[in-house]
RNA sequence: GCGAAAGUGGCGGAACUGGUAGACGCGCUAGACUUAGGAUCUAGUCCCGAAAGGGGUGGGGGUUCGAGUCCCCCCUUUCGCACCA
């Protein structure tokens, strides 16, 4: 009776094993740092499958760089505070605290019974009072640096959450939590950071980001949408009034025949003439009314109302017609617009419509067009022309000319203009951490001392019943307190920050987790970052990924840190559906869980599945079935293992003879190398282990092939041993508790992760090549086959015609000939 | 609409710089061992064909001795942006 594979009794037998002799510790002065980083996790419950999947993956790296000799930082925490907390107190009369902890304990036991290999000593939990006071500190560091500033605004509000939204928040016109749910727009006073300060070194940062995804590279340069041109300036008619509009177009300025305002363009009310003010402003309620979503449709058609006024053209003196149309978008440049018909297609939709003059200003080479019959506006190159002074001039150089004159007539000047706005942090809810800062009726807006931080949390909220105001407010020990400047009596800012801040450094507390004085030390820092690797999922692409890059720059420009750049290596892995395709949820009932897996086959069977299932960017549709294949490969080894280790003939010192190998032994040798490289290549490169795994697999096979151990030959017996040894220390990062046991049996008594990642023998890799003879008509033509991968049995099968050389030789004199058996042949001359 | 990526068996997916398409796995078929098996083992499994042979990587064209891979056109899917002036 073999002893059969009980992955419950080894993961078992190991975990302990590594607890005790604190095999995760983070070396104390690593002399070849390597920080890996996942993304960490929101406690909702236990952990699902899109967090096993993230942190299989970066264990497995993780593993790796420790077997290559690096000194790796591997740490795990929490994303503690926020929304669903909240609604789980108010559904389920919990508090949010105690509904965090308890998930925090939950998903922490399905980690820990994953074997990761964190340094569970550097935990860390955003809503922990030792984080969340540096949360502050940062707050105040930022609203020190004039980056945390607070303004009345427009902005975005989601009804059924009772709060406001940063713009990275909102999807399709929606809260990204409620997708059915529009957003709202209320004029409001908030906190904000000033992202856009940095909008141009983001963008030009991105540029150095060689190793993160292109997409996500792109996501961002988009986000930030970097517009160049000229602000120009138009007086009103009548009035004092003046008027600036963003184009990047000033080389069309003589084409402009009418003036946009958006409908919440301050100028609306007062540049509307009297008799026109009942009309504009039903224009700018109906306006008002329609949703975000309705709004932004392109494809809507466009309409307006003529304000019944005038602005002056700057060079020409004419006057145009001022309308307000809500396709303008009061956000973006000065929420006003010029109406070049004729080279913009929203401004031709537009006159069509209202039958507005269009005026050609640009004619492209060998065309005539006409502004009375043109269907499509004109935005390419051409020739300016009715243009005054640069009448003749091309497209590019206009645009540099006429910013130049606008800004000598000092009528206008060069503008650089971003898409990106600043970043809306005030959450009105409970659950986050509260903002440093007081109001004092005779000091203002005063900041918290540094050395008062934390502002605590008050513990006693318990309605949580969003209503549009924070709970905060209603809890006196916490809203009111005294001036730090004054004494006076004062209140504390009641709104709680975004979670988003929370995610923005937490990477940071991680180098120095217990630092009292300082959210971390510079030395700390400057030995551990940049993170190396960082995983998780792309749906951060334009949301946290860009702030995390934020914080970095602002650290770095306040002398904490001295990266620019958060994280070399960026990777997104594919997101875990079920096997329809449906993302899994509880409300749609087909929520796997991995704590369930691992009580029917242990950690090692599912987590090889995973990585087996597809490469590791790509969505995984997850069959239970699929798991067969992988627990039959595990089993099948284990159970080969065992009966070589039981075989008396394994001796020390048997190296494999190659050349006295049969084939099947051979090929068996061959294939173990070449799993190995196999798995090098997939943690050195796309991280794409399903081939890894797979070359592991066509390796058992071949071992399995000559018969069970006592079958094999003195000889080739070396081989299994052989085969064992690479198995044990490759397949380690990628089923860790087995990959110990193995090494274990061997022999071994220090660790597998303490052993030497083994290199794959260029033997074992290398393409056959055979030389044979190729004659034609009798006469020696060349002298090479090379196939790859052939068998030279089966190259000396290769059925050629002389015709077929003689056709494809010619005359040529080929250096040698390349052949693939019966079918292909490429001469390779010089 | 714009931009990007991708289309390969019943399914997940292999195929490095163009070189025997379908590795590996699931599923399926047959057999062995079994009182039994949703266990295990063995063999088979792209399509047509008894075989020889022929066809085949979304469709159509092209380059090449040779194309899943390179080029052009079209179709489909997914993702991102979506009135940003």
């Amino acid at each position: 009776m073999t002893e059969s594979y009980d992955p419950h009794a080894v993961e078992a037998k190991w975990q302990e094993e590594w607890r005790r002799s604190n095999a995760d510790a983070t070396p104390d002065s690593p002399e070849d740092p390597f920080y890996m980083l996942e993304m960490f996790a929101y406690p909702s419950g236990d952990i699902h499958m899109g967090h096993f999947r993230n942190y299989t993956i970066g264990d497995v790296v993780a593993r790796y760089q420790r077997m290559m000799g690096r000194d790796v930082l591997h740490p795990f925490g929490w994303d503690a505070f926020g929304l669903p907390a909240e609604n789980a107190a108010i559904q389920h009369d919990v508090h949010p605290a105690e509904w965090t902890y308890r998930n925090i304990e939950t998903s922490r036991r399905t980690l820990r019974r994953m074997g990761l290999s964190y340094d569970w000593d550097r935990e860390i939990v955003t809503c922990r009072e030792d984080f969340y006071r540096f949360t502050q500190w940062m707050f105040l560091l930022l609203y020190r640096r004039g980056l945390a500033y607070r303004e009345s605004s427009e902005v975005n509000w989601c009804p059924v959450d009772q709060t406001v939204l940063a713009n990275e928040h909102v999807v399709d016109g929606a809260c990204w939590r409620h997708p059915d749910t529009p957003v709202e727009r209320r004029e409001l006073e908030q906190w904000f950071f000033r992202i856009t300060e940095y909008a141009q070194r983001l963008l030009e940062g991105l540029d150095d980001l060689e190793e993160w995804p292109e997409s996500t590279v792109k996501q961002q340069r988009t986000w930030i949408g970097k517009s160049e041109g000229a602000e120009v300036d138009f007086e009103l008619q009548e009035g004092e009034e003046s008027l600036s509009v963003f184009t990047t177009r000033p080389d069309t300025l003589w084409g402009v025949t009418f003036m946009t305002l958006a409908p919440e363009h301050p100028l609306v009310e007062r540049a509307t003439v009297p008799e026109r003010r009942p009309e504009v402003r039903g224009y700018v309620e109906a306006a008002r009314a329609k949703s975000e979503i309705e709004r932004t449709d392109a494809s809507r058609e466009k309409d307006g109302v003529f304000t019944g006024s005038h602005v002056i053209h700057p060079l020409t003196g004419d006057p145009v017609p001022l309308w307000v149309a809500d396709y303008v978008l009061a956000t973006y440049g000065t929420g006003a617009v010029m109406g070049v018909p004729a080279h913009d297609q929203r401004d031709l939709e537009f006159a069509r419509r209202y039958d507005l003059p269009v005026r050609v200003v640009i004619q492209p080479r060998g065309e005539e067009l006409d502004g009375e019959t043109l269907e499509q506006a004109y935005t390419g190159d051409g020739l300016m022309v009715d243009s005054g002074p640069f009448d003749g001039t091309p497209v590019e150089e206009g645009i540099h000319r006429v910013t130049e004159f606008l800004r000598e007539e000092e009528i206008g000047r060069e503008k650089t203009q971003y898409r990106l706005r600043d970043w809306l942090i005030s959450r009105q809810r409970y659950w986050g951490c509260p903002i440093p800062m007081i109001h004092c009726d005779s000091c203002g807006i005063v900041p918290v001392p540094e050395e008062e931080l934390p502002v605590l949390l008050p513990e006693s909220v318990r309605d949580f019943v969003p209503t549009g105001r924070s709970p905060l407010e209603d809890v006196p020990e916490f809203f009111e307190t005294a001036c730090p400047e004054c004494g006076a009596d004062a209140h504390r800012d009641p709104d709680t920050m975004d979670t988003f801040v929370d995610s923005s450094w937490y990477h940071l507390r991680y180098v120095d987790p217990h630092n009292e004085e300082e959210p971390f030390s510079r030395q700390a820092a400057r030995t551990w970052l940049p993170v190396d690797f960082y995983i998780g999922g792309d749906e951060h692409a334009t949301g946290h990924l860009l702030y995390f890059r934020f914080f970095t720059k602002v650290l770095h420009d306040a002398g904490w840190l001295e990266i620019d750049e958060p994280a070399v290596r960026l990777f997104h892995h594919g997101m875990v559906k079920d096997a329809e395709g449906e993302i899994m949820s509880k409300s749609k009932g087909n929520v796997v869980s991995p704590a369930r897996l691992f009580d029917r086959d242990g950690v090692d069977v599912p987590r090889l599945a995973m990585l087996f299932f597809a490469p590791s960017a790509d969505e995984i549709l997850w069959e239970e079935k699929g798991l067969e294949g992988v627990r039959r490969f595990l089993h099948r080894l284990w159970a080969l293992f065992v009966a070589t280790m039981a075989d008396r003939r394994v001796e020390e010192d048997r190296e494999v003879e190659r050349k006295a190998l049969s084939s099947g032994a051979r090929e068996a040798w061959r294939l173990a190398h070449r799993a190995v490289q196999r798995t090098t290549d997939s943690l050195e490169g796309d991280l794409n282990f399903n081939t890894a795994v797979a070359a592991f697999m066509e390796m058992l096979n071949a071992l399995r092939k000559p018969g069970p151990p006592d079958e094999w030959s003195d000889e080739d017996f070396p081989v299994l041993v052989e085969a064992f040894d690479l198995s044990a220390r490759a397949l380690a990062p990628l089923a860790p508790h087995l990959g110990e046991e193995l090494w274990h049996r061997l022999g071994h008594e220090e660790s597998v992760f303490d052993a030497p990642w083994p290199v794959a023998e260029e033997e074992a890799m290398a393409q056959e090549s055979v030389e044979i003879p190729i004659q034609v008509d009798g006469k020696l033509r060349s002298r090479v086959y090379l196939a790859p991968d052939a068998g030279r049995e089966e190259m000396e099968r290769a059925a050629l015609s002389d015709e077929r050389i003689r056709e494809v030789l010619g005359d040529e004199e080929p250096e040698r000939v390349i052949v693939v058996p019966g079918r292909l042949v490429n001469l390779v001359t010089g």
